[in-house]
DNA sequence: TACGACTAATTTTTT
DNA sequence: ATTAGTCGTA
């Protein structure tokens, strides 16, 4: 027992060894917050405190599950299959499976991700004849994942407003589609099974009674939905107890809240179940004093905050060091000269990552890496089960599933092409409608040309799942890759990018027989054994988001996907008013506040050195902007960091004569700036007759085009024509 | 059905 | 600058 908690801080130790009582763990960047849950999971069941069947865990993403069951069984030999250890979605998925029936859905039920459900919301439109362009599809499919995630039906959506009723409508059709094809999008897998568990009392107090320990990841990151179904499953209900919950996350990385978290779970979690012990682990064991210095000082801008400070035994460290390049171009080319002087030092390059706040910003970075033949990783390209190729095998795999799945129907009717045209297919939905029926199932109904251009699809896929009903998955998939035609197709010269699809539908296979190899046998003969279960870990797990994981190279993302990494080295780039902070979120209520948290997590990745650089033009969406340093730049407190170049872009409160001709270097200043702005300055101050006394903060275009940004405070940031707007310069 | 021309939008993302 | 999506013509 002691083992465990060998090399625990006091903090985590408590933290692991709690009393059977709720708990809150504040647990900072690189505070040891999964050794925390993993080894208290693990103490739990060492003391018998609770049986691995007696416990649930909680996180967000396939990777964090997979680690923690990883460590759980590095620590304990148990048997960790039939524990239930998984994200939100796929614990779901399992609850519904199991109890389908009292779900009110098929077995078989399909899944389907964002780019299905978009697809699916795409076609209910066009069945239903709405405007796309007054409902546009995808903020439709925001408005409906939206109101899930509130725990709404349509019946409970408050519609104040024509607009809002006409989509609640189109809300409950929706559902009406999903439901008559079997399938359920993510956002319905939690909210069925929270329907399940709440309305269905035998099956609630079944879970209840198992689950005596709750522990959930990145506690932060829950919606509401998800606190909710927490709730359920925690919550006593009469003669049954309620489970411990133990959740852990930090408010201050709470970086989702567009997608719908909610940080204020953290404190409603705190009121609503009187959690008598919040614990702060607050000691950090990834980062230098100097890196941890500037990202306290940071956060600490933040008004909403529960309250961490963290702290390290390691030393300050090295100074962050600052760069200020001319362009987006420069910073590029000096942070590869950079990178190559720390390799030639010994540095390996994964232990590198270059982050930046939007994907954008990558093509210049990867243009430089690739003239200097630097081998490199962008995260967060096409997964490999989002593959198109990929999604067109599996939707004929589904449709072997489901014939009644319309959205996979409508994928491949017409793939490879086998001459069904759009009249065809506009009958086929017209009919489907009246006969209330799928597209599958209505064929028959057809008659005349379409029905006979389509007819001998059916007939392929009823022949598809007939041949393959007893092979093993993998040469299921096989099969289907030749039946279809698509290997042909993809083996033609006309498909680009062939080979390469090629080699991806080989790995279906071999991601098929991978799946089979760790799923335990099916019980009975059943036809297609596993293809159902196939598809939904095809839906749930999309696959890595990175290449070749063995290769060294440079790790470059988005801030967001650096979350939960950590590396040496550090590039935080674009370091940019308007680029981060990100113009679109300072203009949202606590939208600064959540750009500061992305920048405390940009901050607290960096192990040894943290570079920070930014560029006083870029290019971006084809013009050049001009920018203005970004203002957590000068958050960060002046001592812990060492400029490498002469301090010159405007900082956001300008003080007087930091914009004098001495400050900029002369011979190398962009020309343009003063050129193309009328011997205005950004960081100028100006007068404007209507809106008063403003800073300029950005320019862009030039010529007839120039406009210039300004902020006039109370009155509203603006973008006014430089040729039509008549500014006087104060000061 | 397939291709070229034109238009509009372009923060962050897991399941 | 780029890309996805729509529209009209061959």
């Amino acid at each position: 027992m002691t083992d465990l908690l060998a090399g625990l801080n006091r903090e985590q130790t408590q933290a692991v060894t709690l009393p059977p009582q709720h708990a809150l763990i504040l647990a900072g960047a690189g505070s040891g917050k999964t050794r925390v849950l993993t080894t208290r999971i693990a103490w739990l069941i060492q003391t018998g405190q609770v049986t691995p069947q007696g416990l649930l865990a909680v996180t967000f993403t396939n990777k964090a599950a997979k680690e923690m069951i990883a460590r759980i069984t590095a620590m304990l030999p148990i048997n960790t299959r039939g524990m239930w250890i998984g994200t939100f979605h796929g614990l779901c998925n399992r609850l519904l499976r199991t109890h389908h029936r009292e779900a009110n859905l098929p077995q078989l039920f399909q899944i389907l991700d964002s780019a299905d459900q978009l697809a699916a919301i795409k076609r209910l439109l066009k069945t239903l004849n709405v405007d796309d362009e007054k409902y546009p599809p995808r903020e439709l499919q925001h408005f409906i994942n939206g109101q899930k995630e509130q725990g709404h039906r349509p019946a409970d959506v408050e519609a104040w407003d024509e607009f809002t009723r006409r989509r609640v409508e189109l809300f409950a059709e929706y559902e009406a589609q999903c439901q008559r094809e079997s399938v359920v999008d993510f956002a319905e897998l939690l909210l069925r099974s929270y329907e399940l568990l709440k309305h269905n009392e035998p099956i609630r107090k079944h879970y209840q009674r198992r689950f005596r320990h709750i522990l959930v990841d990145e506690f932060q990151d829950t919606n509401k939905l998800q606190y909710r179904w927490l709730k359920l499953l925690a919550g006593g209900d009469g003669e049954v107890p309620g489970a411990c919950l133990f959740c852990v996350g930090d408010d201050d990385q709470s970086i989702y809240r567009f997608r719908g978290a909610e940080v204020g779970n953290m404190l409603a979690f705190e009121r609503e179940f009187q959690v008598p012990n919040v614990i702060r682990l607050e000691q950090n064991y990834r980062s230098c004093g100097n890196i941890l210095d500037a990202a306290n000082a940071i956060i600490a801008n933040n008004t909403q905050r529960l309250g961490k400070q963290l702290w390290t035994d390691q030393g300050e460290g090295e100074p962050i060091r600052v760069y200020e390049a001319f362009t987006d171009g420069d910073e590029a080319r000096w942070l590869v000269e950079e990178i190559q002087s720390l390799v030639r030092d010994g540095l390996s390059r994964s232990d590198i990552a270059v982050l930046y706040r939007s994907n954008a910003q990558s093509r210049v970075l990867e243009h430089q890496l690739f003239s200097a033949g630097v081998s490199y990783r962008v995260y967060g390209g096409l997964r490999f089960f989002e593959r198109q190729e990929v999604k067109h095998a599996l939707a004929y795999l589904r449709l072997i599933a489901n014939p009644d799945d319309d959205t996979a129907f409508a994928r491949v009717v017409n793939f490879p092409t086998r001459g069904i045209g759009a009249r065809s297919l506009e009958a086929l939905q017209d009919a489907a409608r009246t006969f209330n029926g799928s597209l599958y199932a209505t064929v028959s109904h057809l008659t005349g040309k379409p029905r006979k251009a389509i007819e001998p699809f059916v007939a392929m896929i009823e022949k598809m799942r007939s041949d393959t009903a007893a092979l093993p998955l993998p040469e299921v998939v096989d099969h289907v890759l030749d039946q279809s035609g698509l290997r042909e197709h993809y083996l033609s010269q006309k498909a680009k990018d062939g080979q390469e699809r090629l080699e991806n539908l080989d790995e279906l296979i071999s991601a098929a027989a991978n799946f089979v190899a760790e799923m335990p046998a099916p019980e009975a003969a059943v036809d297609h054994p596993l293809l159902a279960d196939f598809l939904a870990h095809a839906s749930l797990e999309a696959g890595d988001h990175q290449a070749d994981a063995g290769e060294d190279a440079i790790q470059l993302m988005t801030v967001h996907s650096a979350k939960g990494l950590e590396f040496d080295v550090v590039f935080l780039t674009g370091l940019e008013e308007g680029l981060f902070p990100h113009d679109n979120s300072v203009r949202e209520l606590d939208g600064l506040e959540e750009e500061r948290r992305l920048m405390y997590v940009a901050v607290t990745r960096a192990r040894q050195r943290l570079y920070v650089s930014l560029a006083q033009s870029r290019m971006l969406h084809g013009q050049t902007r001009y920018c203005m340093r970004s203002r957590f730049l000068d958050e960060i407190p002046v001592g812990l960091t060492k400029w490498l170049t002469p301090q010159q872009s405007a900082s956001r409160q300008p003080s007087p004569g930091a914009f004098g001709a001495g400050m900029r270097r002369a011979a190398t200043a962009p020309a343009q700036a003063s050129r193309d702005l009328n011997g205005l300055r950004i960081g100028q101050a100006v007068q404007h007759a209507r809106f008063g006394v403003g800073t300029i903060v950005a320019a862009e275009g030039s010529g007839a085009d120039a406009r210039i940004q300004i902020n006039f405070g109370p009155n509203g940031m603006k973008w006014l024509l430089l040729g039509v707007a008549k500014l006087e310069p104060v000061g």
